[in-house]
RNA sequence: GGACCCGUAGCCUAGCAGGAUAGGGCGUGGGCCUCCUAAGCCCAAGGUCGCGGGUUCAAAUCCCGCCGGGUCCGCCA
């Protein structure tokens, strides 16, 4: 309904409509800088100008008045906004906000290589990439989502290595291949002549070799067993896992080399060399020894995603920055589509950075463990079974971890803390699960009371609850802002400031027991935060408690 | 050394196609449950928006330089 409302501003000014000037303000319900825009390029008082501006416009449509105060021109949306905006919210209800984006996404993420179980900078990845997922899901696109199992560097080697020297555990998969991986870098360096069994096994394995071969990807699928459980526990849900090694099976990996060698850039001396103009660094597509490099097997990957997607989108961690930068720019040479990449920077320990390699990590089942233990003990008290004090602990710790992570800007480096972690007294999560809880309630009660009807005025609307209201308004803005720019942290935003306005409008309106056509006007702008703040977290991938 | 990212109160963070008193939260101090869930709400203290220049009527936001932190610069992925 805002994006209607903005409609309505443009055609108001006419002329002036350049949607850039158009934002969302603290002093009006929509205002304009063109005003200070035409006073610098005139060289006139941007307050002449706008009240100029101001003079030749007559509301229309949502708008019921425009002023002109030191240079911004001013909108206000009139009742018939507010009561359109919660009508059309009540009678969506899942489907509000939902945008006609068209055309099939690939979102990749998560991609966590499989010598371990996911740690929590892999779960940055996953809540990002998998709120990424749904939020172009809402906005209309057609969206598959796909975990690239990286089963064929070095590393896989060493876990294969790890497994005929170790064996594995009876832990947890992951944390069992984990153990043996850890224990293998720890025998690599004592023992140097192992590394000659590892390369053996890349060599068997990218020549197909059966016994490698088969045995590898039982091992791999032995580790991804368990990262799957993580990632369903964190409500993070792929379409498909696709295997590295099947581009090199089925051929793709040969055809994109000899695609690029057709473009006559290849350096042959022994390995294969491109050297990109503008890149200081050569890139290496196959090795002296005759086997292939990661690149030319992602080449190979994003050609095949080409074909079927309008828009790919890959999540990863700022470390692939220059991996990424030059696969681009050979898929350019190519003449193959590219990807958007979303990049989100480290989260570090308070020790210094993460690394399977010398275990040195915090897991994601351990952080999920710990949250839920702290979430457990705020509901020791409340008068309700296990089983439920279980599941709403359970609801509030996921999405306690969720939004820690979906809320900062990708770019921003985080230190993980775990203080920060298992406080639920601050603005997270469960601030918003609760004032939708509390929005339940009312309703659950009105219902029980036999006080169903709901029926939203405009003309009844107090100063808490046309703030509510105009932000409700901005569901489906937020959303396009977020699925325009992939930047999930705006729904982050944007729920914890609805959740301020209801919890406002909570404290100084009762809602059951006023008169009833106050009753209804204000049940149904309840249901209609309820409605908002449900969609919202479904898009986050958090619980929306109806009980806490 | 080069490239990229970050630097906003004691701590975490939003704002960064320039614009109205720099928003939140944690922590600190003080209030609010005979009333729809106090995982809530209100008030207060706390800010050279890393530093220095520049552009502009206007800079946290743009440009340049510096400082601090991170990342990358493998025939690893």
């Amino acid at each position: 309904m805002f994006l209607k409302l903005i409609e309505d501003v443009k055609k108001i000014l006419k002329d002036f409509g350049d949607e850039r000037y158009i934002r969302e303000s603290e002093h009006a319900d929509l205002c304009s800088t063109i005003a200070f825009k035409i006073a610098k390029d005139t060289g006139k008082d941007a307050k002449i100008v706008a009240d100029e501006i101001v003079e030749g416009l007559t509301p229309l449509g949502y708008v019921s008045s425009v002023h002109s105060i030191n240079g911004y021109i001013n909108f206000f949306a009139n009742e018939e906004f507010l009561e359109d905006t919660v009508k059309s919210i009540l009678k969506d209800q899942e489907n509000y906000g939902k945008l006609n984006f068209k055309g099939k996404v690939l979102v990749e993420h998560t991609s966590a290589n499989p010598d371990g179980p996911l740690h929590i900078g892999h779960v940055r990845n996953a809540v990002l990439g998998d709120c990424i997922a749904r939020i172009l899901k809402k906005a209309g696109y057609d969206v598959l989502t796909h975990y690239y199992i990286n089963d064929m560097g070095r590393q896989m080697a060493v876990t294969y290595l790890g497994y005929e020297l170790f064996g594995f555990s009876d832990k947890k998969s992951d944390h069992a291949v984990a153990d043996s991986y850890i224990k293998a870098n720890v025998e690599l360096e004592k023992r140097p002549e192992l590394e000659k069994r590892v390369e053996e096994i890349m060599l068997k394995y990218e020549s197909l070799n059966e016994e490698v071969f088969e045995k590898m990807r039982n091992i791999v699928s032995f580790a991804l067993e368990g990262i799957k459980q993580t990632l369903e526990r964190l409500n993070v849900w792929h379409d498909e896992f696709v295997w590295e090694s099947d581009f090199v099976k089925n051929g793709s990996v040969q055809e994109i080399l000899k695609k690029l060698d057709e473009k006559k850039i290849v350096e042959k001396d022994g390995a294969w060399i491109v050297r990109l103009e503008g890149f200081e660094k050569e890139v290496i597509l196959k090795r002296e020894n005759g086997t292939t490099l990661y690149i030319a097997r992602d080449l190979a990957y994003h050609s095949w995603k080409s074909k079927f997607f309008d828009r790919i989108v890959n999540v990863l961690g700022a470390d692939h920055k220059l991996h990424a930068s030059q696969l681009l720019k050979l898929l350019e040479i190519i003449e193959v589509k590219k990807p958007e990449v979303v990049f989100f920077e480290f989260v570090s320990l308070p020790e210094g950075r993460m690394s399977t390699r010398k275990g040195r990590y915090v897991s994601a089942d351990e952080l999920m463990e710990k949250v839920k233990e702290e979430a457990l003990k705020l509901l020791e008290s409340r008068d309700i079974s296990q089983k439920e004090k279980d599941e709403i602990a359970e609801a509030v710790a996921i999405g306690a971890i969720r939004f820690d992570f979906v809320k900062v800007a990708p770019e921003k480096h985080i230190t993980f803390d775990w203080h920060q972690a298992l406080d639920f007294e601050r603005q997270t999560a469960s601030y918003i699960q609760y004032t939708h809880a509390r929005a339940c309630s009312i309703l659950r009660k009105a219902l029980e009371y036999g006080m169903q009807e709901l029926d939203f005025k405009g003309d009844l609307c107090n100063k808490e609850e046309r703030k509510l209201v105009i932000n409700l308004s901005k569901f489906p803005y937020q959303l396009m802002r977020a699925a325009k720019d992939l930047r999930p942290h705006y729904i982050a935003e944007y729920l914890l400031s609805l959740s301020s306005n209801f919890n406002e409008f909570y404290r100084l309106h009762p809602v059951l027991k006023c008169e009833k056509e106050l009753r209804m006007h204000r049940l149904a702008l309840v249901d209609a935060t309820r409605i908002v703040l449900k969609n919202g977290l479904e898009l986050l991938g958090i619980k929306p408690l109806e009980k806490m």
